[in-house]
DNA sequence: TCTGGGGTCCTAGGACCC
DNA sequence: TCTGGGGTCCTAGGACCC
């Protein structure tokens, strides 16, 4: 049997738990930029605002029911997640930490322990030890077990907690679900299982194998199985390595002028080279892209470029001197730009590199180097030692972050600031 | 004025090989 | 009218996830 773990309204309530003055409150927190909701507590859900819904319209509400509003604090969020999975893997040896907010358990050594019982145990604990409520559901496969989970959520008498084991109960349970709310059926399959009038998972589950590898391929015949109790799906317990890794960002406000782009790109490819240093990767190819605001009715651009690099690097310097070239071959003055990215691909594994016969990237040094600047930025904070290119601290691209929480559980100092 | 930021996998079709 | 039979690799686009 699997269990998925869920975290309600995960945002919300890790702004709460250090936050007793907001608990009855309705509570919402905004995209990077404070530009549209992605969490809500379950009175804001009440009040009828959407997921996605773009924050500027939603100032009036705001006003007349004191919703509290934060900006996203990844930092906070990232380390409550590791608190709530270091407690779930207390509850099993075999766990895959699928998102920042959920978990698939394999609870298949406790078969002679009572499920229910079991699960009620982990949903104890975990609200124990960090103060964050979650949703269990436990079945045979992971799709069942997703399935589980949101019924345990929508119905009262669950209460959070879901086993679906006997088959009388699968099969409710899937009547009671729509194929819109099925993992792993978005927009478009459903609306086309909707025409061919499949509207529960139960129908679903008694189409034609072959029909169903016709329209929906391989990956919804998988699907289909596992709503039939035919696990397709494995626990992936170590993630394996990004095959890409991207960091891009709308600013803070409209930017015009190649330096601003530059900084702005120079800073998201030290982020991307970081990241590949954390994974142990080197990148080949290097994707710089710029673009203009997509809903304001101007001059609208975009473009990216893509340039090869002889010897795979992850190092800032390599990474921002790449990106700079490609940014300068893009850039067109005379637009308003809103967002930029860089995107490192063909990765490799940083040890079994393949050098380039007439390169001489002095590749040694700067591992040294880095590896020093990772050091020191890990222990003094992030940027502490940085590429001039990346521009100072309150340039006016950075983003907007203009209700953002403290780092209750990371920076003593904002702890402090926070209580005077 | 103001609308996020990451990822993965699959398929079809084209280019190429013998 | 008829015009082989395998393959591989790459890319773009579409679908999905959080």
């Amino acid at each position: 049997m699997i269990a998925l773990v869920d975290c309600n309204n995960f945002y919300a309530s890790c702004e709460r738990v250090f936050n007793p003055a907001i608990r009855n409150k309705p509570v919402v927190v905004l995209s990077n930029n404070d530009g549209c909701v992605i969490a809500r507590s379950a009175e804001s859900k009440a009040l009828g605002i959407k997921m996605g819904e773009p924050y500027f319209m939603l100032k009036e509400q705001v006003k007349q029911h004191g919703i509290e509003v934060f900006s996203s604090n990844y930092t906070l969020y990232g380390d409550m997640s590791n608190r709530v999975m270091k407690t779930l893997a207390e509850f099993t040896p075999n766990l895959e930490v699928y998102s920042i907010d959920e978990s698939f358990l394999d609870l298949g050594h406790f078969y002679s322990k009572d499920l229910q019982q079991y699960a009620w145990e982990i949903k104890n604990t975990v609200f124990d030890w960090t103060g964050i409520p979650v949703g269990i559901g436990v079945a045979k496969t992971k799709t069942l077990a997703k399935i589980a989970n949101r019924l345990a959520k929508k119905s009262n008498k669950a209460n959070g907690v879901l086993v679906l084991q006997e088959p009388e109960h699968v099969k409710a349970a899937l009547e009671r679900t729509e194929v819109d709310d099925i993992w792993g059926i978005g927009r478009q399959h459903a609306r086309f299982l909707r025409n061919n009038n499949i509207t529960t998972a139960y129908d679903l589950t008694l189409q034609n194998d072959s029909w169903v590898k016709k329209h929906l391929t391989i990956v919804g015949l998988r699907l289909v199985k596992e709503l039939r109790g035919e696990p397709c799906l494995e626990l992936e317990e170590v993630s394996s390595p990004k095959k890409n890794i991207c960091t891009s960002r709308s600013f803070g406000s409209p930017v015009k002028n190649l330096c601003s782009l530059e900084e702005a790109t120079a800073l998201y490819a030290s982020k991307c080279a970081y990241k590949l240093r954390q994974q142990g990767s080197c990148a080949s190819a290097i994707t710089v892209f710029i673009t203009t605001n997509t809903f304001a009715n101007t001059k609208q651009y975009y473009n990216s470029r893509t340039i090869q690099v002889p010897t795979p690097v992850n190092s800032d310097l390599h990474l921002i001197q790449y990106a700079s070239i490609a940014l300068k071959s893009i850039y067109v003055e005379g637009y308003i730009y809103k967002k930029c990215g860089v995107i490192v691909s063909d990765l490799a594994p940083e040890n079994t590199m393949q050098l380039s016969l007439f390169d001489g990237a002095d590749t040694g040094k700067h591992r040294d180097l880095m590896k020093t600047l990772d050091n020191l930025n890990g222990k003094y904070g992030k940027s502490m030692v940085k590429s001039a290119a990346q521009g100072k601290k309150d340039a006016s691209w950075l983003l907007k972050s203009e209700q953002l929480s403290p780092c209750y559980t990371t920076k003593l100092n904002d702890v402090i600031v926070a209580r005077l």
